[in-house]
DNA sequence: TAACATATAACTTATATAAGATATAACACA
DNA sequence: TGTGTTATATCTTATATAAGTTATATGTTA
């Protein structure tokens, strides 16, 4: 049992935090969908409003979840206008919003190195499909991305489904796939361009480039993506913030 | 007034929130204090503990204060061993942690340029502090750091007074002029070293760098300091995590 | 009657208070 | 050294009111 003084004692709102997590997981609310009210989830995992409330303040702090007054609380999504843009963090020093246009080089199946494998949590040699892409920002070339994800994950993923999609990759994945990127982990370095990327992103070979190299997570802290990105950072920034 | 129905309307706990930020901003409670108690901070602003608790709640969410169950809530410092690296975020690729070693270049006072007058919210030509230094991991220099604050806000700065703090420079500027850095928002960018640069950091001319340009922030989102790093980025990293 | 505006009701989350039980830490004292 | 006391934050429940959203009913008007 979970008693107050067992060593794997968890508070109650924890605790729905993770049944909560695991109708997300179980796909039973998709990204977009509105979660049953408060009162119906404490009637269902017989607790009070104020516990469920809680859980959900809790997943609503992580961008898991989206409280909206007076309508409902909601599963969040990267379709949703306002967060489309919640994990690029490249932006114009001028200050203006602009949304990179994307092009697809190329979507290949392959087998996971060990490094990949190491951080997808797969076996070396698994399965993956690698997509390769160049997003430009006023047709400017900027970033030329390597997206890597499990193919079990995302079984029957091909070229024109991409390609056909009019949202963001992360909402693609949404949609077609029902994986939703809650978090992401990002190291970032100097590094001078090679051949391709430099013809690429039409620099001189040996620029400076930002390589950015992403982990991304869904529900349950799975990883389903590691990326590298290398980005041409004239007039652009990567953009942060720490408290 | 401040009637539900009113323009201005606030709920109470950001009205207890202002308050709380405002005796920080007054140096009633400085870095490392405990603040009194939630059940005397209810009494003291004539409000319900709750109130008073979900106005902490948020404080500690953004890492302005700090709450120890059993022994109180306390004011977030720089000087506690725990959020002493909270601001840093180069690392070591291999993971280890390692806390890198100052060298002091230079502290000299001169007249803000436009651009960083503008930053720190001063007038152009304000007087500044301009500190340099030399960051080292393993004994090798890694971040050469050109930090600049108001003279206005830091009186009587002066280079025996660095040189002779044991601690970190956040923690230096709490405990010599009572200002806590609680956020900051950095730009960063990949640049080709300089001849100077390339000098102190031990690498080619050219060579790629990272470029990091902070604006820092203390209580009541004033800023206090602009600084650039430059960091040779082999074997480190800079990471960040977004959700 | 049909179209439109308004009022009402029913639902949601948000805010605020209160009360009691529990976990953690520090201290006094035997 | 240990044991109880006290003070703190934490957890849980309960209740009430406010405020935002939507659908429905009720008009009013052309």
């Amino acid at each position: 049992m979970n008693t107050p003084t067992s060593p794997s004692f968890r508070p109650l709102y924890d605790q729905i935090k993770i049944l909560i997590t695991q109708s997300l997981i179980a796909g039973e609310w998709r990204p977009g969908d509105a979660i049953p009210s408060e009162i119906d989830l404490a009637a269902r995992f017989k607790v009070s409003q104020g516990t469920v409330r809680k859980a959900i303040d809790e997943l609503a702090a992580e961008n898991i979840l989206i409280r909206r007054q007076g309508k409902g609380t909601f599963v969040a999504s990267h379709s949703q206008e306002r967060s489309s843009t919640r994990f690029l963090r490249i932006a114009r020093d001028d200050g203006i919003t602009e949304y990179p246009s994307s092009r697809l080089l190329s979507v290949t199946r392959e087998r996971a190195p060990e490094h990949t494998a190491k951080l997808l949590d797969l076996r070396t040699g698994a399965s993956i499909f690698c997509i390769k892409r160049l997003l430009s920002f006023e047709g400017m070339p900027r970033i030329f991305d390597e997206i890597h994800v499990p193919a079990s994950t995302f079984k029957g993923l091909d070229e024109a489904m991409i390609r056909n999609f009019p949202g963001s990759l992360y909402s693609f994945f949404e949609t077609h796939f029902g994986i939703a990127m809650i978090r992401a982990e990002e190291h970032i370095k100097a590094v001078p361009a090679g051949p391709a990327e430099a013809d690429l992103l039409q620099v001189a070979p040996q620029s400076p480039l930002l390589r950015v190299d992403r982990v991304a997570f869904t529900y349950g802290d799975r990883p389903v993506e590691w990326r590298r990105g290398l980005c041409h950072t004239e007039r652009f920034s990567y953009v942060t913030e720490m408290s």
